[in-house]
DNA sequence: TCAAGTTTTTGAACGCGTTCAAATAATGGG
DNA sequence: CCCATTATTTGAACGCGTTCAAAAACTTGA
């Protein structure tokens, strides 16, 4: 998305143009919907297009983000209800293949886009992030005390690996896939039990921090101010 | 890669089209290595190229069979050396970066050659196993019994996330994903050990079943021969 | 009102991966 | 040897994502 349009015309261009393509996106699929063909549809010249739209990624995203927020409204509610963690784990992913499941060929972009993380994804990863926050806020029993803070992360961490079998996955109906995330969830809730145990724990923390590695490495260290710290404390 | 050419000129103008593809991808890098380019330099017409390969992809999952060749020849040696499991998988993922790094731009399309799994990528899958194979059965002291056999299709499956960090990590030198690779030695080698209490043991079995989630499912069970059977036996 | 400046819109082009029908070369049986 | 068949090779094209210089429309200050 370029630097916000200056005038109210530009704003509904571009609104009508990002409308249209999603319009596409979910009536023609990936392929069909090429950017030729959303200008097009948006009655705007192809070259006009990338005055509001880098890239079609670009767009791509525009429609992750706005699938990640239909997931969340979907899910909020039944995610305080006191139910099991296994439970709250399968309700956000059941509500994430409702949401995604016309969308399946955009699978690749889409991890193309959640991989490469930049500014515009950051909302994006906010909204997995507070997804997973409500499924353990809101469960009972809660998770032992020690990894409260820390599972949301790890349930984030680990749907972006199912996310990744999800968008490759070609079996029939995607029953792999879904398979997966039917068996994941018990297995997650008997390990956040376990984590009461001082063994387990302490894995579920080495795991964790490897996750974290070069969190603080800045690319371009060349002013002298050094502000890593130490990100992940007690 | 199409059918085997029949003739034996046809052979030589494959080997050679492969041959100048592999140049051009390691002096000029993915982007500027275009069918056009690579086909120009081989002496071929565009098209002709088409007639050995089927698309970009097919070569690039050449190159990225290649480096698994060099990576295992690499370090099969200091395999069998004795030394401790975390020093081995170091070992091999010090080979991984060693012949990767000059193709880090390939990432993205590796990534892809991996995870849309086909025909042509089963020898790429099984180079990858038996590096973790022989890492773990090079190892002293050896991990656990029980885990001994399905140990390397873990470390295997760990080493697929810990490649798509590296495949899409901007940061200077990579330095992020070297360090996720320099950390992941000692955790894993630490929960092999830990594999001895059941508790934990039986968390790696949670692991590896859901890993498998969906293994004995056909796409077209058109005819009626059933042959799922369990996989994974005691 | 007019001119200067900025924002919006366009048409034409580039190079890419890929496809295809048709031309050329090699092969083998009568 | 010649013809039918098969294997190899080509040129031309398609549609794609993306870029760019320049036109058009709009804004604003004098």
């Amino acid at each position: 998305m370029k630097s916000q349009p200056r005038t109210h015309k530009g704003q509904a261009t571009q609104a009508k143009l990002l409308h249209t393509a999603l319009e596409c996106f979910a009536a023609q699929g990936y392929r069909a919907s090429s950017m030729r063909v959303i200008a097009a549809r948006a009655g705007v010249s192809l070259s006009h297009a990338y005055y509001y739209f880098q890239s079609k990624e670009d767009i791509v995203a525009q429609l992750l983000l706005n699938l990640r927020t239909e997931q969340l409204q979907k899910c909020v509610a039944h995610l305080d209800e006191g139910n099991t963690l296994e439970s709250n784990i399968r309700v956000v992913y059941d509500a994430a293949l409702e949401v995604m499941e016309p969308y399946h060929d955009f699978g690749p972009t889409f991890l193309k886009v959640l991989l490469s993380r930049e500014a515009a994804n950051e909302e994006i990863a906010h909204i997995e992030l507070s997804l997973w926050e409500k499924a353990v806020a809101g469960s009972r029993p809660l998770p032992p005390l020690g990894i409260r803070r820390d599972l949301p992360r790890f349930l984030w961490l680990l749907s972006n690996q199912v996310f990744t079998a999800w968008a490759y996955d070609n079996s029939k109906d995607h029953r792999r896939s879904k398979l997966l995330m039917k068996n994941t969830a018990p297995v997650v809730a008997k390990f956040a039990v376990l984590c009461r145990l001082p063994v387990v724990r302490s894995l579920f923390e080495d795991v964790l921090s490897l996750l974290d590695s070069g969190k603080d490495i800045h690319d371009e260290p060349a002013s002298g101010d050094h502000k890593s710290a130490a990100a992940r404390a007690s």
